[in-house]
DNA sequence: GAAACATATTAGTATTTTCTTGTATAAGCT
DNA sequence: AGCTTATACAAGAAAATACTAATATGTTTC
């Protein structure tokens, strides 16, 4: 597998300090900016904790009422969750139900233990 | 312990699809949004990565050559990095080493897993 | 102590992001 | 078909962010 890098400038001679470091992989760092992106913004960070703690899905009216923002604003943060694959969207009817995805589950699970939010 | 909470806009009558959702622990809120908007910005990324990666400690000499940005711009989001609980910092001489804390490693080994790197 | 080096800080600018308003699409109801 | 509701899309304004350049601080070396 060919797998692309950031190159690492330091191809130079050894100075006091600086030893070369490892290369950073330039696919695994797009997809986890894009993820991380989406998730770090007060907006977005609210409207996907609301839909994870829900059991079965949320409808896009749950969450306008929620957050203070205006029903375009929601409609562009869900989008943007949805591209970063934090989120899967199913149309019933006229409403659209918003569920997290395992990537969402796994790392919200993360910052809560990090957090040692039951300490 | 008292707990903060984002109000619940949705305290009104019942609509059609719309069930009040469960509100979101606001501290742990204002933590994790400080560790994921660091994160989610491709110079502190790759910062925080080659940093990870590194055995013990990497100083920012090393740092300012592998990132394309300049020295004051490296030194800044080195802060952030800090302030958000991502790095711990040492000095040693005019050096300044850095290292991953906890949280970093445990996030980017989730979000490792999460690309399914080692596949 | 002066010069050179490593890093941090400040201030201003450029870029990016996020929001609002207005409009479009699509489904349900009468 | 026309009206209403639910959501998305587009364009521009406002706010936040990330950079550069210049300067400051602290350390080492001579």
């Amino acid at each position: 597998m060919v797998q692309d890098t950031v190159a690492d400038g330091a191809t130079g001679d050894a100075d006091a300090c600086c030893t070369p470091l490892g290369d950073v992989d330039a696919d695994a760092m797009a997809i986890d900016l894009q993820v991380l992106s989406a998730m770090g913004n007060d907006t977005r960070y609210e409207l996907l904790r609301r839909i994870a703690n829900a059991d079965d899905g949320v409808c896009v009216c749950d969450l306008e009422a929620a957050v203070g923002v205006s029903q375009s604003a929601v409609s562009q943060a869900l989008s943007r969750l949805y591209a970063a694959g934090l989120v899967t969207r199913r149309k019933e009817g006229s409403w659209r139900y918003y569920e997290p995805t395992e990537t969402t589950v796994a790392l919200l699970e993360t910052l809560d233990d990090l957090r040692g939010t039951y300490e």
